[in-house]
DNA sequence: CTGAAAGCGCTTACAG
DNA sequence: CTGAAAGCGCTTACAG
C-alpha cells in the first residue's frame, strides 16, 4: 500500500488539474458528475486520505474542539465528557481532552497546548487551584470562542452552563430541615470555585428562610478528598451542638461520610441525616441509599457541545454573554427519612 | 492584540530572515545566544504562537496520539485515561479521544477521523460489538503505531496492554470453591472479547481442577448491561441446582446482582457469595462489601502512553508484537465470606 | 465545467 | 552563525 496518496496523485492518474480532484473530494458543486465520480472512485480504491494539516493550514479552522477538565476519571466530569463527544463527533467535531488535575499550573499549559493546537473553540471545567485567568486571554484576544461548564468563570462574551447551585443548595438544605435536622453542618468545596459558594449561600438562605441560627462551625470548607476523611470525622465530633443533618457538596464526600460515622456507631438517618449532591451512581449503592440532588451530566456535556458548535456555525441561537442554567432536581432517598 | 503573530512578522522587525526565527524559536544549535534571546524576547511580547498546522504539515508529525474506548464514562475506562493523559501530557503529547459507544461503525468512523487528524499513534480498546478488524488496516499499512488496551485484539505489529484474565477467573472461581461454593454461576461479558472468554476459561479451569462438575446453565453471556438485570435474575431463580456462588465480570453487574438478591430476601453472603471484577470504588460501599479482582487501570494508561510514545521516539524498549501483562490481584471482602 | 497559480506558516538542506 | 529558497498538501479567486 502506498504510504501517502495525495491529490497531485490522483490528479496525474486521472489526468486533471488538482484544483480538480480537491473541488471533487470536496463536492463542489461546479464539478461535473462524471468527473467527481471519477474522482472519488481513484480516491477510494487508492486509499485516498486528506491531510488534514495542510486542509487546516489552509481554511485556518480545525474542526476541533479543546476540552480541559480538573479530572477525567471522575464519575460526573466523565459522564459530561460522554455528552461532548456525543454532540461533537455527530458534527463531524473532534476532542483533544486534557486534564488540569485542579492545578493552575497545568491548567495554564493545557490552555497553551491547546491554543497550539489550534482549537476552534475551548471547553472549560475550572481547576480548584485556578484563581488567576490571564490565561485565558490568548483566546479572547484571538476571537476563539470559550465555553465554561460546571466550574465556570463570569468572563465577557463567554458562555457559561452550569445549574442553579444556590437554589439546588437551598432545596437540599430545605428538605433535611423539612425532616426535623435543627443543626446541620455544610461540607463544601473550595470557595474559590463559585459552584460550592453558590451551595453555601443557598444552605445559609434556607436557615435564615426557616429562622435557624448559623454559627461558623456549621460550614466547613475543605478540598472534598475523601482520603481527608477523618479531619471531617473530628469536626463533627468536637462540634459544640450535636450535628443531626449534614449537607456534603458531593456524593463521593458524603458517602465516605456515610460510611465513616456508621463505623462509630452512628445510625443513619436515625441519629444524623446525610445528603449529597451529583446523584453519582454510587448513591444509590450505598445502605442507607442517599439523598441528592441530580445534576445532569450528559445533558450538559451535548449543550456544551452543541452551544459551541452552532456558535462556530454562525447560526443565532447562542448570543454573546450566554449562560445556560439546567434543571436540578432533589432526590429523596433513605439516608434523610424522619 | 494581533490576532495572528507569525515568524514573519517577527522576522521583519528583527531585520533577519524567517529561519532565523525558526531555529531560534527550536532552539537550533547553529543560532548564537544573542539573536535567540532577541527573538525569544519579541515572540513572547508580540504573544507569538507557533501554528502547528504548519510545522505539522513540514514535519509530517502531529505529537498528538489518538484515543478509542467504548465508553467514556465508565469508572475504568476514565481511570485508563486518566493515565494515558498523564503519560501523554509529560511528553508533551496531546490527546484526541473519541468513543465508540460499542458500535463497530461508530469504530470504524472514529478510526478514519484520527487517521485524518494524522494522529501519530493509535491506542484502542475494541468495542463489543466489533468482529471485522479491516478498519485497522488503514493504520498498519500506514506503518501508524497502534496498541490495544484491555478489549485487545491480536494483530501482527500491535502491542496488546492487558491482565491475565485466564488467571484472574481463575482466582476469583478458585476463592469461590475454598469458601465451599459447590455450584458456581458465571455471569459473563460478550465471548467476541476475549477478555471475557478468558475471564470464563479460567472459571472452567478452576472448577476443573477441584472437580466440580460445569454445565451449560452455570455460564450466562451478557452484556453486562445493568438495565437488564432482570434476565440474570430469572436466570438464577430457574437454576435446577441451587447457586451458591456467583462470579460476575464486572463490578457494575455484580453489585446490581446483589442488591437485587437482597430485595428477594437473599443472604449475601450466606446463601450466596458474590465476587466481581474490577475493584470499582463501588465495590468498597456496597453492603456487603465486594470481593472482586484488582485491575490497575490507571497504571494500565500510563503504561500504554509510555509505550507508544517511546516507540514513536525510536527507543528500543517496545519490541514489535509486545504483549504487556499487568498484575491482578484478589481482593477479599465481606461478600464471600464463610 | 476546468486549469494555472498563489498562498496558508512552517522547516531545513544547501550555500556562504 | 545566518540567508535564500524549496516544499509539505491543500484550497480558491481568477480566468477562460
Amino acid at each position: 500500500m502506498s504510504q501517502k496518496v495525495t491529490i497531485y496523485d490522483l490528479a496525474k492518474q486521472l489526468k486533471v488539474s488538482p484544483g480538480t480532484v480537491s473541488r471533487s473530494l470536496n463536492d463542489h458543486a461546479s464539478i461535473s458528475k462524471k468527473t467527481k465520480d471519477k474522482v472519488l472512485a481513484l480516491a477510494n480504491e487508492m486509499g485516498y486520505r486528506t491531510n488534514k494539516f495542510a486542509a487546516n493550514l489552509r481554511n485556518q479552522k480545525s474542526n476541533t474542539l479543546g476540552v480541559i477538565v480538573p479530572k477525567l476519571n471522575s464519575y460526573f466530569m466523565s459522564t459530561v465528557l460522554a455528552g461532548i463527544e456525543s454532540a461533537a463527533s455527530s458534527e463531524g467535531y473532534n476532542l483533544i481532552i486534557s486534564q488540569s488535575l485542579e492545578s493552575e499550573a497545568k491548567e495554564i499549559s493545557n490552555t497553551k497546548a491547546l491554543l497550539d493546537s489550534g482549537v476552534d473553540a475551548l471547553l472549560v471545567s475550572l481547576a480548584y487551584e485556578t484563581t488567576n485567568y490571564d490565561h485565558f486571554n490568548m483566546f479572547t484576544n484571538r476571537k476563539i470562542p470559550l465555553l465554561f461548564f460546571d466550574r465556570v468563570l463570569d468572563l465577557n462574551n463567554c458562555t457559561t452552563i452550569l445549574i442553579n447551585n444556590e437554589a439546588a443548595g437551598f432545596d437540599a438544605t430545605e428538605h433535611l430541615i423539612k425532616q426535623d435536622c435543627k443543626n446541620i453542618l455544610h461540607i463544601s468545596g473550595s470557595f474559590t470555585r463559585t459552584v460550592y459558594r453558590d451551595r453555601y449561600l443557598g444552605f445559609k438562605k434556607a436557615l435564615e428562610k426557616y429562622n435557624l441560627p448559623f454559627s461558623q462551625e456549621q460550614l466547613l470548607e475543605t478540598d472534598l478528598d475523601p482520603t481527608k476523611i477523618e479531619d471531617v470525622i473530628q469536626h463533627i465530633l468536637k462540634s459544640p451542638n450535636k450535628i443531626d443533618g449534614i449537607f456534603v457538596a458531593n456524593d463521593t464526600m458524603a458517602v465516605k461520610c456515610v460510611k465513616e460515622l456508621q463505623k462509630l456507631n452512628y445510625k443513619i438517618p436515625e441519629d444524623i441525616k446525610v445528603i449529597g449532591f451529583n446523584n453519582n451512581p454510587i448513591s444509590e449503592i450505598i445502605n442507607p441509599s442517599l439523598s441528592t440532588i441530580n445534576y445532569p451530566g450528559y445533558e450538559m456535556g451535548i449543550l456544551a457541545g452543541q452551544s459551541i458548535i452552532n456558535h462556530l456555525n454562525g447560526n443565532i441561537n447562542l448570543q454573546s454573554a450566554n449562560s445556560i442554567i439546567l434543571k436540578h432536581k432533589l432526590i429523596i432517598r433513605e439516608s434523610t427519612l424522619k
